[in-house]
RNA sequence: GUCCCCAUCGUCUAGCCAGGUCAGGACAUCACCCUUUCAAGGUGGCGACGCGGGUUCGAAUCCCGCUGGGGACGCCA
């Protein structure tokens, strides 16, 4: 049988890592048995679905090359296949209509609260023959009273419920619509969903769905719960922690290889290995080998992997991915050195594309102004004779090239008799209006003769400025 | 409250199923090296089996209890 798995958000929020994490590990199980992943918009909740947040997963998705196979399908189009279904199971005696109002429930629940027992529907409604006045009905999945739920988890092993634990879950709403539990037993069964790996969360639900599969008289399919990914402080991730949303990660500037990287490893190992390929993730992902316990997410872990991935992508591809957050930052990039070799300038001292912008900023336009601290100690008095003969030696290079612009440096180092250090500060802070830069004649190579001589003649006249006060 | 799940360094984890290792790796952190700045890189340090009972010659590993954490209990998913 072909494997087929699916991801099934609801689009009522953005595309977190939780979902992405889940996701992954759907495709990736997909994937390691050469089967087929699907996507599923579960939208029967027509008040807080959004075709934003449906955009938002699909882009999210297709950003981290995890497009699904098939799919997006959506609830929303298949309400007259639930309708089906909900006809069969009322045949069967296997459901009933209820037509108890919300304020009857709710205080059946503060009854029940109240006396410590589990909240849950008392099936008052199974026996009834006559309609309610007034009163839509819903429909009621007539859940068995003895007996227990057996569960083989693939990553949890064995978890017995007892149906005595269960109620009489709401299957159809008054108007129609479907609910969660049973239209995701009616589409798993519908697409042929032969593994279902989902969030932890949903674990209370599964003895539920396992009885409704029953009821259709339909095979039941594998079940994988996966932990759940928390904050910093040990609570549900959540928009407090900053980012959550997949896109977010996008837009500060990470690359969906190390997110992929970084989540795979959440919950999931393989030894010590910390770097997987996206072909050794198909090749070794195994969902019986995820974890149990919740993790805890680590960007500081995460920066490490993209710096990681940084460093080792062409660039290739690395520029077109800079491009938007250097323009972000209000640069004219025609005017500047070629991308590619930005990024081979910068590629060990960013983790992230938007620290790689805003590092590179003096490669396209001149520093309004110095850093205070850098310009107190290495633009002082003693530097203009420095910056002028180097000025000279520089202006003189035949060729524009690293090597002829080391060498530059260290001949007025020698020439001034000083150390390189009180060459290549001053040079730096007049260049970049920073103390730090990437090193000198590399430095140098980007910002180009032109701006170069004109920068230290600025750098000087500053100097002459501040000498005179 | 009831039901379900979980428990190794600060964090992600290996080891657990088939008991015997100085409990291993990675991130972070600290120190040193390299160095024209900042990084990157290299070397080293600190750092964990939640607690209590069993079983056993021997327990991180198997069993029980406790504690702690999480989830679920909707006409949300």
């Amino acid at each position: 049988m072909t494997v087929r798995t699916r991801f099934a958000p609801s689009p009522t929020g953005y595309l977190h890592v939780g979902g992405a994490r889940t996701a992954l590990f759907c495709w990736l199980h997909a994937r390691h048995h050469g089967g087929q992943f699907i996507l599923r918009i579960e939208d029967t909740d027509r008040e807080r679905s959004t075709p934003e947040f449906e955009a938002d997963i699909i882009e999210g998705l297709t950003w981290l090359g995890l497009a699904p196979d098939e799919g997006p399908i959506r609830q929303s189009d298949r309400l007259e296949l639930y309708a089906r279904y909900v006809a069969r199971l009322m045949e069967a005696g296997r459901a009933y209509h209820c037509y108890c109002t919300r304020e009857e429930l709710d205080a059946m629940r503060d009854a029940q609260r109240a006396a410590g027992e589990k909240p849950r529907y008392d099936g008052r409604c199974r026996h009834r023959t006559e309609p309610r006045p007034g009163v839509e009905p819903v429909v009621r999945f007539r859940n068995p009273d003895d007996g227990e739920v057996v569960v083989d988890d693939l990553i949890r092993g064995r978890m017995v419920f007892a149906n005595a634990e269960l109620d009489d879950l709401v299957i159809m709403r008054a108007d129609g619509a479907p609910t969660y539990n049973f239209s995701v037993v009616v589409d798993d069964l519908e697409m042929a969903i032969t593994h279902v790996i989902r969030g932890d969360d949903h674990i209370n639900n599964t003895p539920r769905q396992m009885n409704i599969f029953a009821a259709l008289e339909a095979p039941v399919p594998a079940f994988a719960h996966v932990p759940m990914i928390l904050g910093p402080d040990g609570q549900k991730l959540s928009k407090r922690h900053g980012a959550v949303s997949v896109t977010q990660f996008r837009e500060e500037g990470f690359l969906p290889d190390a997110l992929v990287n970084y989540i795979a490893r959440l919950g999931w190992s393989h030894g010590d290995q910390e770097v997987f390929s996206r072909d050794e993730l198909v090749a070794l992902f195994d969902v019986a080998d995820v974890n149990r316990a919740a993790s805890v997410f680590d960007n500081d872990k995460l920066l490490w992997l993209n710096q990681h991935y940084i460093q080792r992508a062409s660039a290739a591809e690395l520029a077109p991915a800079l491009a938007p957050h250097l323009r972000r930052l209000g640069l004219d990039l025609d005017g500047g050195p070629a991308l590619g070799d930005v990024v081979e300038v910068q590629r060990d001292r960013a983790k992230t594309l938007v620290e790689m912008a805003d590092k590179s900023v003096f490669a396209f336009r001149q520093p309004t102004a110095f850093d205070e601290k850098a310009a107190g100690k290495h633009l002082r008095g003693d530097a203009a004779p420095v910056l002028r003969a180097l000025r000279e030696a520089i202006a003189g290079i035949e060729s524009w090239t690293g090597d002829a612009l080391h060498e530059a440096v260290e001949a007025t180092a020698g020439a001034c008799d000083v150390k390189l250090g009180k060459v290549a500060q001053p040079l730096r802070v007049a260049l970049t209006g920073e103390g730090a830069s990437p090193a000198i004649e590399k430095t140098l190579l980007l910002v180009g003769r032109e701006q170069t001589l004109r920068r230290i003649d600025h750098a000087l006249d500053w100097i002459a400025a501040e000498v005179g006060r």
